[in-house]
DNA sequence: TGCGTGCGGCTTTTT
DNA sequence: GCCGCACGCA
């Protein structure tokens, strides 16, 4: 058949495989996503299955979305009748026609982080616990480890009962349940949650989808957490005693242990679905050699995994450079020089090149350098568009719109704009709801038997009034219409308006980005009520906008960066404490720094560069840090290592002194003068001269070129410099 | 009720 | 170094 063609024998193996489970291990860069599609694309092609007999799982919407467009690139079929998608939008699809049977109503909304410590909150605060010792935090994390684990709020107290912490922490489990109930809101976990509790009460709608789902694809199965792996032995196993599970994945990317994903899901496949094949994928087609053996020696060092080896018929390719630094300052701009001369030199896009980092809070200092030296570059992740203050601000309107229990929502918009309505106010709607069984917004109606002052009863009629005439015209105007109504009437445009500041203008034109989001959600789906909307926009992530953007720079974090490629990837902040992090320091944990480590190397096809710095400023202060230990990992002849004076650039060395001068790290005044003398010629030197450095004491040359001396230090290695900056001098 | 100030805690990663 | 919170004043 032509679809399988492209494939190796291996992909092909997989792809063809026709009855009974199957766990495909994908190594990074083995053409993963090209099996799951010229799979989905042979079932329907081959008559197998038709296009709604299949489910495909992912992780992210953008995974999604580029197998649906792969495979109608395959086939000829609409792909829109399959189900392609994330675990939560498959769950939410079922759930929005089912859930009523587990007793909620059909316009459920979905709470997001943000939401959910707001409501963590108002519990904590409600139980009169102190907040020092039940952090929002803490108690977020336990509550989605008890749900996955699919303890109730009872049975954990009860277990608990004779813990004084443990059992506050189950009241406060059980109280956020009662509150998202009664909000007629479900979290993210719930997502998952429900639709178990779903089909296991309903026998019949759990019938209806298995028999529905005739195969059954899974990606990144490293990643599925408890619930996740329930539900597809669920849908999986189907009662005549078959399961045509396809599940492709490699324990070595596993990385979201922290959120629940279990990697013995993957290691124990074969227990679960007996009789399963297994095909490996080992033949990358992504990277060059030198970084292929750099991934796979590191992560050698792992004892949770089946094992695999990535080989590569490409060549070896340059050597992985490891830089190390000042500072963060010095790492930044650094790194802004190499790109600069990456994209003149080499000619490389700038949409070839990712800088990432472990965590979100690095990207500033990275972002100042390249500002620093004009190269055009976007974020992923951080702070998420859709969590922008004034975007969450008006979609708490649309939902308070939708669903009048949502409580969450109300206490966010109520005094947005200003009405005047304070915590007297707050707290009478809050009493009045109480004793009453309403919701707050509820309560409002009544603004007449709320015992208020006449001014605030007043505000609160025409709050009331405003939301009515917005909540028929939800249902007589088209959505982006509707939600210009929305910003207009409420009065979040005028105080928008009113707000001359650089930041105001900035939060004016995020509203008008938010319409014009709406206006293409409209043309573009059929099902675009606000309902849809909504749901739209709570499970989609800021990594799905990544797709269609121009030529610039992309900075993330590792996690993000998973299932990408680039030509040129700069791995930035390896110090010990940092990457790998402080907090994973324990045995397990630093198995799964090491993944993290391993998807980043494999995301280069070209050109890696490491970097560390000696001096990092964490909580305002600085902090001395050591090179990662996964820097010694990586095999000696797969390396070149060098300081960031090789790459000196006028700027840089500025900053340097500057540095210098304040931290009194790098020299004292005197020998700071040292600077002015004669610049170093490659003529001055001659190979195998000894030579004394400022920093590392004795070395000798051992290669001299186009003004880089290349000098083996007795206590650090072989190091490049740059003739020009390098504090040498010979012996 | 609203706003300014000062203090403490905190950062891992996100569907 | 930033954000959120508590407190105090207009």
């Amino acid at each position: 058949m032509d679809i399988l063609n492209s494939l190796n024998d291996k992909q092909r193996e997989a792809a063809s495989h026709d009855q009974g489970p199957i766990l495909v291990i994908a190594g990074a860069g083995t053409g993963k996503t090209k099996v799951l599609t010229h799979r989905t694309a042979y079932l329907i092609e081959s008559g197998k299955a038709k296009p709604w007999e299949v489910l495909a799982i992912t992780f992210t919407n953008k995974a999604a979305n580029e197998m649906k467009d792969r495979i109608s690139n395959l086939i000829d079929y609409p792909i829109d009748r399959m189900w392609i998608g994330t675990f939560h939008s498959i769950c939410v699809r079922i759930l929005r026609r089912f859930i009523d049977r587990i007793g909620y109503d059909k316009n459920f909304i979905i709470y997001d982080d943000d939401d959910q410590k707001t409501l963590i909150k108002d519990c904590i605060k409600e139980l009169d616990l102190d907040p020092k010792y039940y952090s929002q935090s803490s108690i977020k994390e336990f509550i989605s480890n008890e749900k996955n684990r699919r303890n109730s709020p009872d049975k954990y107290i009860n277990e608990n009962y004779s813990n004084y912490i443990n059992r506050n922490k189950g009241e406060i489990y059980a109280l956020y349940e009662k509150k998202l109930k009664a909000s007629n809101a479900l979290d993210f976990d719930d997502l998952i949650i429900k639709t178990l509790e779903l089909f296991e009460k309903n026998e019949d709608v759990l019938n209806f989808y298995q028999d529905k789902f005739k195969y059954i694809l899974v990606d990144e199965y490293q990643d599925t957490n408890n619930a996740q792996y329930k539900l597809i032995i669920l849908l999986g196993r189907k009662k005549d005693g078959s399961s045509n599970v396809f599940v492709v994945g490699d324990e070595d990317q596993s990385i979201y242990g922290w959120r629940g994903a279990d990697i013995t899901n993957i290691l124990n496949f074969e227990n679960d679905f007996k009789g399963a094949k297994i095909v490996k994928l080992e033949r990358n087609y992504r990277s060059t050699a030198v970084i292929l053996n750099a991934a796979n020696q590191v992560i050698k060092n792992n004892c949770q995994r089946k094992g695999k080896k990535l080989y590569t018929e490409q060549n070896e390719g340059n050597l992985i450079r490891i830089i190390e630094t000042a500072d963060e300052r010095d790492e930044a701009f650094t790194i802004a020089a190499l790109i600069r001369r990456e994209h003149r030199e080499n000619k490389i896009d700038y949409s070839q090149i990712a800088l990432l980092y472990r965590t979100n809070a690095q990207s500033r200092a990275l972002e100042e350098g390249l500002i620093g030296e004009g190269i055009p570059y976007k974020i992923v992740g951080g702070v998420k568009f859709y969590d922008r203050k004034e975007i969450k601000d008006i979609m708490a309107y649309l939902r308070l719109i939708l669903n009048q229990k949502d409580d969450v929502s109300f206490d966010r918009i109520i005094n947005v704009p200003r009405r005047k309505l304070g915590d007297k106010a707050r707290e009478a709607i809050s009493n009045y709801a109480l004793e009453n069984g309403l919701s707050k917004f509820e309560a409002c109606f009544d603004f007449d038997k709320l015992g208020l002052q006449p001014s605030a009863a007043k505000s609160i009629e025409s709050f009331v009034s405003v939301m009515e005439m917005l909540m028929i015209k939800k249902d007589v105007m088209p959505l982006s219409q509707f939600i210009i109504n929305v910003i207009e009437d409420t009065g979040l445009k005028d105080m928008l308006l009113q707000d001359p500041s650089v930041e105001g203008r900035s939060r004016l034109e995020n509203v008008d980005e938010f319409l014009s989001a709406a206006k293409d959600f409209e043309e573009r789906y059929e099902e675009n009520s606000l309902e849809d909307f909504l749901v739209h926009i709570s499970l989609l992530s800021d990594l799905d906008k990544t797709a269609a953007s121009n030529d610039v720079v992309t900075l993330m974090t590792v996690h993000s960066a998973k299932g990408l490629e680039f030509d040129t990837v700069f791995i930035t902040g390896l110090e010990d404490g940092m990457f790998p992090s402080i907090h994973n320091d324990e045995e397990d944990n630093i198995e799964e720094e090491r993944r993290l480590f391993y998807v980043a190397i494999t995301r280069a096809k070209r050109m890696l560069y490491m970097t560390h710095a000696r001096d990092r400023i964490r909580y305002g202060s600085h902090e001395m840090r050591m090179k990662s230990r996964f820097l010694d990992e990586i095999p000696q002849e797969c390396i070149e290592e060098s300081d960031s004076l090789a790459f000196g650039n006028k700027k840089l060395q500025q900053l340097e002194h500057r540095v210098a001068r304040k931290t009194g790290f790098f020299a004292d005044p005197a020998q700071e003068k040292d600077e002015v003398k004669p610049k170093l010629k490659e003529s001055d030197f001659k190979l195998g001269d000894k030579v004394w450095h400022k920093l590392w004491g004795k070395g000798t040359v051992v290669q001299l070129k186009d003004d880089i001396i290349v000098i083996a230090f007795e206590s650090k290695g072989i190091r490049n410099l740059n003739l020009e900056y390098a504090p040498i001098e010979k012996l």
